[in-house]
DNA sequence: CTGATGTCAAGAGCGGTGCTCTCCATTTAG
DNA sequence: CTAAATGGAGAGCACCGCTCTTGACATCAG
């Protein structure tokens, strides 16, 4: 009887990911206002309500996509983290950012989704939050094991992280332990401008400006670097 | 004749003030997906048919409050730019930065509208572009000033922009007269940084994590005036 | 003053959407 | 074997953008 019950979980299973699958394709085409819950059914040859068995509506299958998204980039950031030399904190790094990027310019609808506007009355549940850090994970471990290995010499601004921040620097260190508040301010806003970067040339702010841009984009990741202390 | 012909366009463009107005009403609350001819007309007390008289669809529309949209932002960092000292560069640069972000918190759809995820389907026309620049203007000629001035001295990165760059440095160089390459490079890093961090914010991001904001943002900002140099 | 012209609101209608509800065949569990 | 759970199909509701036709009205030329 296990086995019977079994069997029919596993064709739901199956039915579930067509359904995540043919969204995906038509997100990646069409963006995530033109997912269509009839359009999607009729791909897959079946009535639209159908899929509300599987779905309690658009906005679970958002965040079905939205969580695949985030497992999706957290994976090649944790690839490309990984191929690198683990001494080579500026070459993690580099190697995280490029992965961003590449990932974002493949991916740039579901990118949006992910980083961009984020959809009108849609409430991200909870279940999204461990995926949405899968990236920033990897970020903060390159920058403890740099800390942690005296490979972190930042640049002295002649600036401090105000202590009115010490509650929020120490929610940060969390993910990357130990260190100290100016560094994790720095972290923080590194890792915005990483996004900033990645997100104007995604949504076409380097149109008929920016050319070059792996070489724009190599050259400020590893300003930023310098910014962090990173050799 | 002239006289009457004018009244008649006059109630016209009254007529199309009425429609953005509500638009923009609409969007401040239900964000760009749910801006709804239909409703709009409804609350006119008109039929949807009428507002094609105006406007040639959806995307017409949705570019004028995209306009409307770039120059109100342009407007508050022109005047926010203009209210400081002016040889006080960094506080220019502080007070640009802070403008971006009150307004965005202001009006978070019309900023996701601008600087978010692009509508899909929706091609900016060439009018959105002069509007679109209003801001960046304000924040080359802060660079520009402080550069003539010798105001700027950007910390040594051990880096510089590579040369195949140069063509694009050139052409950003339009808003920032005079600056070289290398800091051009930094100048455009540091304006997305801003729209990074801004971006995380209004998009949420921070959320159960970052709660002392101002200082975090005023800080992350002044960090990024000492990368440009900026004192 | 009259007739032609241009403007615009209204209404009907098309094809699309998310979503709900009922009906029914099939599959599963006891 | 029977009762319950499952899931597909279909109809239908309210909404959407958009198009087309119709008729009222204001403007203008003769």
């Amino acid at each position: 009887m296990n086995a019977s019950r079994t069997a029919r979980e596993r064709v739901r299973a199956e039915m579930i990911k067509e359904i995540t699958d043919v969204a995906r394709k038509h997100l990646a085409t069409e963006g995530a206002a033109g997912l269509s819950l009839r359009a999607i059914a009729r791909e897959l040859g079946m009535v639209s309500s159908a899929i509300y068995r599987y779905f309690a509506g658009r906005d679970e299958l958002l965040t079905a996509l939205i969580i695949e998204g985030y497992n999706a980039i957290g994976e090649v950031v944790e690839e490309a983290g990984a191929r690198a030399r683990q001494d080579d904190y500026a070459g993690r790094w580099l190697a995280v950012c490029r992965a961003v990027r590449q990932w974002a310019l493949a991916n740039p609808h579901e990118y949006a989704l992910l980083y961009g506007s984020p959809v009108p009355g849609y409430k991200a549940p909870p279940d999204t939050v461990t995926p949405a850090l899968r990236d920033t994970v990897v970020y903060g471990r390159i920058l403890t094991d740099a800390y942690e290995n005296d490979a972190l010499t930042p640049p002295d601004l002649g600036l401090s992280a105000p202590t009115e921040l010490s509650g929020d620097m120490e929610r940060v260190r969390e993910l990357m332990p130990r260190l100290p508040d100016d560094l994790v301010a720095r972290a923080v806003l590194a890792w915005a401008a990483l996004f900033g970067i990645v997100s104007f040339e995604v949504f076409g702010r380097f149109d008929n400006t920016i050319y070059e841009r792996d070489a724009l984009f190599d050259h400020n990741v590893r300003s930023l670097a310098r910014l962090l202390g990173l050799p």
